[in-house]
DNA sequence: GCGGATTTGTACGTATGTATG
DNA sequence: GCATACATACGTACAAATCCG
């Protein structure tokens, strides 16, 4: 999935990666768990939050502590 | 330097250190590297780049890849 | 221009504590 | 109680930019 022979960082790579399966439908409504998520990306968890923070800056999430990240639909 | 017993967190502590180097004019234009300011002030080079950042975010430093952080004057 | 030293940026791993559902 | 998530904090390693001999 992360490829580290690519000149974007890794958390660039894991937000441009979470967008797409925004956009095809993968991922509807809700992200898997962020240990999941980082797992099945190869990314670090601290690497990952900071793809979604990102996103979450964007309005494209929204993190509700003690439930998950989900879309927006924005 | 730093008071694990103190309510403040260690960066909340690192970070009003800083600037009160800054305002006596310890640091005057430019501040230690920050793996040697880290180990000076006894945190982590994380917990100390957070502190930064936040003075960052201020507008009191900026820092420079490959050169260090430098104070503002503002 | 080259090579090494310095310095910030990023990534990874782990651990603890707190809060929510 | 348990799973999930957030925040903090420690450590290590390598990449990238800069500086200097």
């Amino acid at each position: 999935m992360i490829d580290p022979r690519s000149p974007l960082y890794a958390w660039e790579q894991a937000r441009d990666l979470i967008r797409a399966r925004i956009a095809d439908g993968t991922y509807a409504d809700r992200l898997p768990a962020e240990v999941d998520l980082a797992h099945e990306l190869g990314v670090a968890r601290g690497t990952l939050r900071h793809a979604l923070s990102v996103l979450v800056d964007e309005g494209v999430l929204v993190s509700i502590r003690g439930r998950g990240y989900f879309v927006t639909g924005r």
